[in-house]
DNA sequence: CCACGACGTAGACAAATGTCTATTCTTTTT
DNA sequence: AAAAAGAATAGACATTTGTCTACGTCGTGG
């Protein structure tokens, strides 16, 4: 009824660039990587999320405007879907439903407020020493060169990054 | 009754590193600023806010844990606060105002995203044109320098920045 | 009115990070 | 099993950004 399941292939979008999203989705099982692609092709990942983190474009899902952002299935992933005018009609009806938001909101706010601050605060060992403390359960989920692009680095530098840690 | 005036001089502060954040506070009048200090007692401004903004440290809010921020008033400032006492009584009694911080929050949201992914995705002059499209209301307001650390990039770099987009 | 501090800019140099190419090792696909 | 693609690392080099010092302007407080 107010859940839908959803399964996607590796690889597979739940969101393209220029769509409108429609869904917000709660990770059953699986992983993801919400993204922007630039003018020469670069993904920049804004956000990647696994088991019970909730996915979609916030903007685009209040705004009803199209998305500037790419989420896919970066593992085979189950997901269970929540609409827009599902969720307002929970709103409107059920107060814990509200209750709950907030936190997720309250969370969600917590969280961005910490990865901007490791972000314009730090050197790139800072954000990825930060990235280690704050989300191991991201470590080992992605490959390198997706949790360089998470930090705002690349690949390369990241490489760096480890092997002067290695020798510490 | 739930909002109470306050009045703050310049540089005078709203909360200090260390306690614990009692108050949200609205700007009716006035710039405020929010910041770490690292080790070499450099400020990293993490958030600016004037006329219509709300300041406060969300997480030592939330979680009534000491803050890891300063907030201080930039210019002269009128606040009206709000404690967090009387926030959860208005949440348990007031289905607006649970509507009205729900919107605030998305808001919030949407803009942390945003600056999150100019904040990775581009070069100090990306970072300086994306902020002067998203707050002209702020420029003006509060000098280069603390600008440039809101950006996450040092006074000179604005300063050779601002000089090439002079050029064009 | 003067002195001082805050602010912005500039240039020289250093350090960090990006770019590119190559190599090796997996993993996946056929 | 072979071939192809993906991933991580390394080194050489380019570019960006940070650091430091100096200088000029402006406003403020004494």
């Amino acid at each position: 009824e107010v859940l839908a399941p959803l399964k996607l292939r590796k690889r597979q979008y739940f969101l393209q660039e220029g769509e409108r999203c429609r869904y917000f989705g709660f990770i059953v099982k699986g992983a993801m990587r919400q993204y922007t692609v630039d003018e020469k092709g670069v993904e920049h990942i804004i956000r990647l999320g696994v088991e019970n983190w909730w996915m979609g474009d916030r903007e685009s899902w209040v705004m009803n405007t199209p998305s500037a952002y790419n989420i896919d299935a970066w593992e085979d992933t189950e997901m269970l879907i929540l609409t827009r005018a599902s969720a307002l009609e929970m709103i409107s009806k059920s107060p814990a439903f509200v209750e709950l938001t907030r936190r997720l909101d309250e969370r969600n706010n917590i969280a961005n407020q910490r990865r901007l601050t490791s972000s314009i605060s730090g050197t790139a060992e800072k954000k990825y020493t930060d990235f280690l403390d704050c989300y191991p359960e991201l470590v080992g989920r992605f490959p390198q060169h997706i949790i360089a692009s998470y930090l705002g680095i690349t690949k390369d530098t990241l490489s760096r990054v480890r092997r002067n840690l290695m020798q510490k």
